[in-house]
DNA sequence: TTATTTTATGAGACTCAATCTCAATAAAAT
DNA sequence: ATTTTATTGAGATTGAGTCTCATAAAATAA
């Protein structure tokens, strides 16, 4: 199991207790650098044996997702996936719509003119979805 | 009732007949320059007196969405919001997280941008969603 | 026109991700 | 050790969207 540090320290924060079942969820995200959803979460916590259920993997991502250890990508299909940030610096996504493959991209230009469009509004910027639909190299191919 | 012709060619080339309910949901469409869920639309025709079922209204808007005379819109809460496209250029969407309003943008320079990535994935790019969620200039005052 | 074939419609059943409920359990506080 | 408080899990529930299938309407044939 990895350092629980920084999960015990959000939990701190939000008020809540530190749990197997959530330590179980977060070094599951952990594990790889993948875009999962949270059945497929659910199943490899089962598979390594660990018995966390459906409602826990929820509730924990919730957590995760609110103290900045956790994104959550809304791909339009209805399945949220999730990636942790350990070490990631900011980034949105290209997705392929045949095999649905993700691959990560972050263009300094772009960032900025987002802030200009917001500010010309008189607004202030939250967060930001920017998703490039495509056909990935592999998938053109065949 | 608005000319029927776009939604006739539409549906010829779909192989699908020309009703009265796929043209009471365009002309719903049409009404409003609204970005609104199926349910909105559903009950504004139900209030004008004509009934046309919620399938009826889903499968329409699909049609619509196919020939480019509609937009579907996906904000991630789980309810797809849809915009007419008569007369309206390509934009992409600042959303208030707060009230929910939506005001559109257009940036020549993100578009390149975005091509120049697709370009140097080797990728071929399908379609994209760029979304900015705010705070509007009245939630901010408040 | 009328009869026949084909497609569309609507009511409600169904799906699926995500959330909620609440009794049982575990952690923290006393 | 006891009491208090939060967490968990199983399964019920929600809600947007889809599917089914008997009925209705439109196209085609006669």
């Amino acid at each position: 199991m990895a350092s629980p540090e920084p999960l015990k320290k959000a939990l701190r924060k939000e008020g809540l207790r530190y749990t197997q079942q959530r330590q179980a969820v977060w070094d599951e995200l952990r594990a790889t650098d993948a875009h999962r959803d949270a059945e497929e979460i659910y199943l490899s916590l089962r598979n390594s044996g660990l018995t966390v259920s459906r409602a826990t993997v929820y509730r924990t991502i919730d957590v995760l997702v609110k103290n900045n250890m956790v994104r959550k990508l809304e791909l339009g299909d209805g399945r949220a996936r999730y990636e942790h940030k350990i070490d990631s610096t900011h980034h949105d996504h290209l997705i392929c719509v045949q095999c649905g493959k993700i691959e990560e991209f972050m263009d300094e230009v772009i960032e900025e003119r987002q802030d200009k469009i917001v500010e010309k509004f008189n607004f202030k910027l939250i967060r930001h979805i920017h998703q490039l639909f495509v056909i990935c190299s592999e998938c053109k191919k065949a």
